[in-house]
DNA sequence: CATATAGTGAACAATATGTCCATGAATTCG
DNA sequence: CGAATTCATGGACATATTGTTCACTATATG
């Protein structure tokens, strides 16, 4: 809430916030299941009080945690051709997924979401939609220099890009290979090129 | 087990079996979350250990309800060309998740499959693998006839046609439209036609 | 009959949850 | 300084779910 402006009582302790977020991510990536309040509040040192004082559930956190450490990670540049782009984008989220904690901590928010609808508000705004957003802006971008067949479906084409990796992540069913960004967006190309 | 076999002592009972499934079903669909064993017992009107002695959790009685009921729901109609039998069985996919209680039961086994490798075994082996075995089936009966370009990646062309359905069925950002199995399927064509 | 398997109901320890309260700690304002 | 305010602790609490065990009853086969 008011983490920046300098209240009346005693400030939040920003050591303790760290502690938790790193406990749940650790506890996170060595388990397949999410870590109880329980669990994070122990390791971190911290009475569970405080816990629910600041997060209503585990996810909660894993996901602050999630953002705060992954919140850069969109790439976004208007300099490459847009097939480059989309490609970079989707290249970048399959490592992601592949190589960083990211994979791992998103297959288990991505399990809380079903259950908890907060969860997945905020796992849908704060990390979906602005990957959406970013691949609709050179969707667009590709329309207006009439490199993209105008009418493009842009939803349509942004889940045609991205859904096979978060499915692969999913349901473990094929590799998140070097080529997979690469091999997605030549499958899309002639479709939606003029 | 012995399900089917004539064993020695008291028969197994299908009343309670069904009773269960059902119970199990019923509590799924009216939440979010996944039953406890203790609420499938009370509902079905049977004990909490007939459930545990023939299920390990409620993700797995609830997934053998599920493909009980649903076993029969994969189009396959080799009369049909190519094209238009992949967007049958896109389509058919998507009415399920859509239409039918699999969509929203299956939310919840995706959800437990995260957390519980076995179910996540099953689920893979029995939904998932049947129905991509389905599909690409009709893409090698295409490039056996030439339709389909020889070379192309049968696993991932597979996931950009269904990944996208079970995407939106996921975080629920877009609609699982009638024509989207008609719009997905146009949209990769044009890369793997000759 | 004996034997074997299915189902019951109750109990049990172990974990989590979410909330409460009394207490102490750190900071700002008058 | 003292008062007010907010943060953090630790313990307690009722509740719920899990997974197992046990003694018992029910229904089948040979």
């Amino acid at each position: 809430m008011n983490s920046g402006s300098v209240g009346r009582g005693r400030p939040r302790s920003v050591e303790r916030r760290r502690a938790i977020l790193d406990a749940a991510a650790e506890l996170a990536l060595g388990s397949q299941t999410l870590p109880t309040m329980d669990a994070i509040a122990t390791r971190a040192g911290v009475s569970r009080t405080t816990l629910y004082k600041w997060w209503p559930s585990s996810a909660a956190v894993l996901l602050e945690g999630l953002l705060e450490r992954f919140h850069a990670s969109i790439e976004f540049d208007d300099d490459l051709p847009v097939r480059a782009a989309l490609t970079a984008q989707v290249d970048a989220l399959v490592h992601l997924l592949r190589d960083t904690p990211a994979g791992r901590l998103l297959r288990q928010l991505m399990s809380a979401s079903i259950t908890d609808a907060a969860t997945a508000t905020a796992l849908l705004d704060q990390w979906m939609e602005p990957r959406r957003h970013a691949a609709i802006h050179h969707l667009e971008r590709g329309m207006t220099i009439g490199e993209i067949r105008p009418g493009t479906d842009t939803a349509l084409v942004v889940d045609a890009l991205f859904a096979p990796a978060y499915h692969r992540l999913i349901w473990g069913h094929a590799p998140l290979d070097d080529d997979l960004a690469e091999h997605v967006c030549a499958l899309v190309w002639p479709a939606i090129t003029t």
